[in-house]
DNA sequence: GTCATATTTCGAAAATTTTAGAATTAAGCC
DNA sequence: GGCTTAATTCTAAAATTTTCGAAATATGAC
């Protein structure tokens, strides 16, 4: 029974790591289809028992998604999640910073 | 010398707490002057030092800027700060998402 | 079934984070 | 100076995270 609050709590906390930060960009900016594993772990040449705990900690915080084809497991990015997570990032950053809605460009004080 | 990967990391990490979450919402939230230190203290009804700990995390990780006024600490959001994380989010997000730009609305494959 | 490849799970050590009581610093008032 | 309020820093224990080699699991090819 978690609020809103730990949730998104425990997903920044996932991205709030060099090394998972950067295998959700490159799963952000690989295939639709997922990025194997693999190919993540030789480039950014960490031990794949490494990787894998990191990949299992942004799967349990809902920010990745599975699938298996073949031997290789595809690792994709769940767009909803990460979606949601910043709508909810923007609202405790803007709703008190001098413009109200949800835009980026009209937030958190700037122009 | 750490690069923008590491620093929107560090203020994710930072984030990726549920008090300090909670300590942003209301600072976010509350005046612009700042949110005294004690004030925060009551609403979440954790001890001081503890208190103290979270605060000092968010302030060197550039999200929450401190003013002295008098015996007491007001602590106040770095709009800018926010505005450049969620900027830097929004790039990994969405770049690979479906659709181009920045703007939320338009992002992370939903619509 | 055996072999090879891809990846996870196990196990454990090192590092970091979280927590909070006690002591300390800072500012204002008498 | 002494007193009070506000908040931090000190200290230390408990919990969690990070790391990675070794062992295990899963799939497909032969």
């Amino acid at each position: 029974m978690t609020g809103p609050v730990e949730q998104a709590a425990e997903q920044l906390k996932a991205l709030g790591h060099p090394v998972r930060l950067s295998i959700l960009r490159r799963v952000v900016q690989g295939p639709v289809a997922g990025t194997p594993a693999g190919e993540l772990q030789s480039r950014l040449d960490i031990p794949a028992s490494t990787l894998s705990h990191h990949l299992a900690t942004l799967a349990d915080a809902g920010l990745v998604q599975v699938a298996r084809e073949g031997t290789t497991l595809r690792y994709r990015a769940d767009f909803g999640s990460l979606r949601a997570l910043t709508d909810y990032l923007w609202q405790d950053c803007c709703s008190g910073g001098g413009a109200s809605g949800s835009d980026p460009s009209s937030c958190c004080g700037r122009d």
